[in-house]
DNA sequence: TTTATATTGTGAATATTGTCACAATAAATT
DNA sequence: AATTTATTGTGACAATATTCACAATATAAA
């Protein structure tokens, strides 16, 4: 299985590749993405070479190349359908977020359990848990996102994993028990917060 | 410098040890966090051995003392304090968000370039820009959170870098540059979201 | 008390990840 | 055309992280 560290590098070097590509570059060079992204340039070139993309010796990499190699690796040619449980806070942000778009991810609906949040919101449909199922299977739903109290996000959780869903991304505080083969990954603030505040204080 | 990984575990470990904890243990085996983590146990033991908690052989660890251990580390023993940048959709979910008061962590004022905006909200003062170098320096403020379109992404950052900042959680889809002595931890939702869909397609 | 059992703590072995150094090579310059 | 220069691509190496294996040891059972 591939290391999350590179696949993380991956979605870093694209989002600086795009930026490089909006102020008119077509070509770089390790070294150029070295010091967008803060990772060695003989890395970078490894991180490529694994990908397949090929630079020429001396001429450096094209973007569209690189940009293409990686869409590739995370098959996101076609949208990448998902749903979303909870709105209240942090769920309705989420929805409203438009760069998903660009990304050829899609909210293709919401759950709350709150029948005064069961209308359309952002242009997404809310619906009460009872359709949960029916809209995993009908759509095909790639992944879900659990944007629930704390509490109720285990029982959410399995709910999601019964209907088949095998991607959660979980924003409650909470450590998910999920089978094998489903993959969860965690947003935190306050851990992502107190590991700034960490390094910050080692850097004062 | 401590890796991130293992910095990150421990907080996986407090989350997973608050809610034990909660539930009405007093002490845990290796074992038992490693079923609820998905760490190897010798690895949870390494890492305790690290912040040096001593567990009883056969009789496992008290869960105080390795909570008591974890805080040490983070030196959260008292309130850390941190500022906001601005209070559009994220920016406000997270202003709402409870969480951070049992974590000890204090949003002290939150910042955005819309007069609309600035008044107090959810109990958080919003201020102009202007404001910003005095109050990072009065409150002495460990780390801001960006929450601001991309593209004044980085002149946000450009300028809590100027008011002494050296931390910065990021929101923006915006690889910042920063100086050496400033760390930087971007949540990026695309990506995570991306990172989900990938694993779970493997699982298929 | 003795024996069996379960768990920690850690050195050694292994695996993984990243860096270094440089040959290969294409482009630019003279 | 010959030479210089800059960059890729990668094998060898180094560093780091994780697992393995088991001695040390406390508790429980017989
Ligand atoms: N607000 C933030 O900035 C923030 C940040 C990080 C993490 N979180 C976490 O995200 C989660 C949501 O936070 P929030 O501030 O949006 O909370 P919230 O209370 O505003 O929203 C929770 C929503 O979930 C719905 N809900 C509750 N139980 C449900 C269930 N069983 N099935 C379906 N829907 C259910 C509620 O009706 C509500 O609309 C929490 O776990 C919180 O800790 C929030
Ligand atoms: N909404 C989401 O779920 C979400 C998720 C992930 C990332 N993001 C990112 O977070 C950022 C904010 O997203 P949002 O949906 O809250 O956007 P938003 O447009 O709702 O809010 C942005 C806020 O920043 C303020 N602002 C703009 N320029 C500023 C400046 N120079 N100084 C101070 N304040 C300024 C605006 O007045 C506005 O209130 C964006 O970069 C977005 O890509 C959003």
């Amino acid at each position: 299985m591939s290391s999350t560290e590179f696949t993380k590098r991956l979605l870093t070097y694209r989002l600086s590749l795009l930026h490089l590509q909006e102020i008119g570059l077509n070509d770089v060079y390790s070294h150029l993405i070295a010091g967008e992204t803060g990772f060695s340039a003989a890395l970078i070139r490894k991180d490529f070479s694994r990908i397949n993309v090929k630079g020429k010796r001396r001429g450096g990499y094209e973007i569209d190349v690189i940009l293409q190699a990686i869409n590739n690796y995370f098959g996101d040619d076609k949208v990448s359908k998902v749903i979303l449980v909870g709105m209240g806070n942090i769920g309705s942000a989420i929805a409203r977020y438009k760069d998903f778009q660009n990304q050829k991810l899609r909210i293709v609906a919401a759950f709350d359990i709150d029948p005064a949040k069961q209308r359309k919101k952002f242009s997404i449909p809310v619906y009460s848990m009872g359709k949960c199922q029916e809209i995993i299977y009908c759509y095909e739903i790639e992944a879900g996102i659990i944007a629930v109290p704390a509490f109720s996000a285990q029982t959410v959780c399995d709910r999601l994993v019964y209907c088949g869903i095998k991607g959660i991304l979980n924003f409650a505080p909470v450590n998910l028990k999920v089978p094998e083969e489903v993959y969860v990954s965690n947003v935190s603030l306050s851990n992502e917060l107190r590991h700034v505040i960490y390094h910050a204080k080692q850097n004062k």
